[in-house]
DNA sequence: ACAACAAAACCGACTGGCCGGTATGTTTAT
DNA sequence: ATAAACATACCGGCCAGTCGGTTTTGTTGT
């Protein structure tokens, strides 16, 4: 083959789709190590190679996709359709409370999990000031975020639920005046 | 003692108590049928006595607290009020996320979960239109839902965010234009 | 070129503990 | 007497993690 370095990393990478898909079809204790070395194509030494734990792997794999969630956001309202867009791969939702819940518990989960929950708060604040203007507003931008989160919820146990709701409710929350801080513009739109 | 269904009761009472502390401890995985015996100064066999099995337990136990969860329905900022107090227990929240990664895997603890979200969503239907007028709005209900099971992650995650912003966004998501009438917050821009 | 050696990647059989579930016995109510 | 409530001891499957070994890649010396 090529490298070692180009070896490693795609086996990793083998590892780590692997391990997405069997997750996501199984949740985090359904999934057996052997599962995921079997559809790498590979076998759990390797795994034991390359993670230190199943605990890692999982850490790994959902920072990996919490990352690239993120990583498209054009305007606010459609983020928010991007962010459901995701909530219709059925496996993926499950995996995310999953992942929440883990966090709630386990200190190294949870500082992934935070520093995403920030980065995304971030990114929303920037995204409704950029397009009302005034400076970003952190309260906005958490109740997006719920928002955005709790919508993943009820669509996935209520598929009658319209995808376009979310943007709706996302422009109601994100035109609202600003909070507290920088009395900001009651303005909305374009 | 007393008689049998009462004593029934007590001990069907006990171990659904110590079921919840230990299940919140530990999570669903992590607890185990013998420390919930144990918490509640019975027997593993009395479990077994009680419920078919750990899932179902878990189920009940979860339908239980579901309903409570509700039973409080002052007015729907209030219900978002006391639905944060009940996030405010850093125990109970991970429980919930566990239950809906569950949930969406496992068609019984699915069909217990829609039940109470349909149940979520018509009662605060009502609340909103008893107090803006006008009739139940179904997606005004569903926003509002989803707002509060979102803010509870960012409360969980987040315990600088304050409490009362719960209560902002669901005026904000509540008053809005329904069908019809009363509109006073402008739809989509421009 | 090519051994010979080293190191990393990878394999797969094994195990040890854990815990859901059961089978059987003992106590308490009717 | 008898049935329900509860206790105790046990089993058996499962699976994360380990470990010694094999294959592949990389390096060094001649």
């Amino acid at each position: 083959m090529a490298t070692q370095a180009e070896r490693r990393a795609t086996t990793r990478g083998k590892l780590i789709d692997a391990a997405a898909s069997v997750f996501a079809e199984r949740g985090y204790h359904g999934a057996t190590l052997d599962a995921i070395a079997e559809r790498a194509g590979l076998s759990k030494g390797s795994v034991y190679h390359h993670f230190a734990s199943k605990h890692v792997l999982f850490a790994t794999l959902l920072g990996d996709r919490l990352e690239a969630r993120l990583a498209e956001a054009p305007r606010p309202e459609d983020a928010a359709a991007a962010f459901l867009d995701r909530a219709s791969d059925p496996r993926w939702a499950p995996l995310f409370f999953e992942f929440l819940a883990q966090a709630a518990r386990d200190d190294d989960v949870r500082e992934v999990f935070v520093a995403w929950l920030r980065d995304t708060r971030a990114r929303l604040a920037d995204l409704i000031a950029e397009r009302l203007g005034g400076p970003p507003d952190e309260q906005r931008a958490v109740l997006v975020s719920a928002l955005a989160n709790g919508m993943l919820i009820e669509v996935m146990f209520d598929p009658s639920v319209p995808p376009e709701l979310l943007g709706r409710g996302v422009e109601l929350l994100a035109s609202a005046t600003g909070a507290g801080g920088g009395g900001s513009v009651p303005r909305r739109g374009a």
